[in-house]
DNA sequence: TCCTAAATAGGAATAACTACTATTAGATTA
DNA sequence: TAATCTAATAGTAGTTATTCCTATTTAGGA
């Protein structure tokens, strides 16, 4: 997927093409990391276009999220992470100690029967595990 | 359960037997609410002693989660809830629009092989189902 | 009762995020 | 292409939850 595939999902709703939208999905697009804070997502672009302010940062990601262009993670710490939706549905084993992620193809909602979220419009979930990776344990 | 339960759990680790981890562990055997925040359980206990630093109620939370007597959740906004492990394990619904939670007994470790959980020692684990309950959704 | 290490109070510091406002600039229209 | 309008941005101040610091207090053992 390259920029011009998100950018088109913007232009759709009507959202103006900015070079700080832009960069964004840039960055997400670039990065060997797949999950990034806010604050990193601002320092690569900075290093590049210094001036973008962190509000920026902070409120295209949430516009992206809304879209479901990314989705917002959380490991634990009291920071969010994010990242772009452009792999399949997945989720995350971290490693308390070295901070590592692997993701689990397992999926929860799939094997939960219809019963136990009858009457519950489901917007979203988590599953996340934590402890110590192979790495680590030796 | 009563307070002197968990009391028996500090003394067996040496632990002192202050009237403040009393006091915290009094607020969730009698609140109706099983979700606490920092803050609630520094409220509860200011109405009737004032005095009780915050810090003291942090400080101890991490102490019970560390001793497997509490929980804690994270319900996405960024503050931490406690829960007192005075039930069986569970999951939660958590309604996007009124904050209420109900109990899943549904447990995904546990219909997961164990392939897919190999060389890693599992600390914890999270699932939560975000969206509208019964209730808002009319 | 005395002693000592553990625990606490109170407040300052931090980190992540959100709100505010004056200014800028996409993109639509003429 | 230029004018216009409104969404979007920069820069900064404010907020919130949590953690840190240090002098003081106290629980529990000797």
């Amino acid at each position: 997927m390259k920029v011009d595939y998100y950018i088109k999902k913007l232009q759709a709703r009507g959202l103006k093409i900015t070079p700080q939208r832009q960069e964004i999905l840039r960055v997400f697009l670039e990065s060997s990391n797949h999950h990034l804070s806010a604050e990193e997502v601002h320092n690569k672009i900075t290093e590049k276009y210094p001036g973008m302010s962190l509000d920026t940062v902070y409120r295209n990601l949430s516009l992206l999220i809304n879209l479901g262009i990314i989705t917002e993670l959380n490991f634990g710490d009291r920071k969010s992470l994010f990242e772009l939706n452009n792999t399949e549905h997945h989720h995350h084993m971290i490693c308390t100690k070295c901070g590592n992620s692997q993701e689990i193809d397992f999926c929860p909602l799939k094997f939960m029967d219809s019963q136990q979220v009858k009457n519950f419009k489901v917007e979203k979930h988590c599953f996340e595990i934590f402890g110590i990776c192979a790495n680590c344990m030796e």
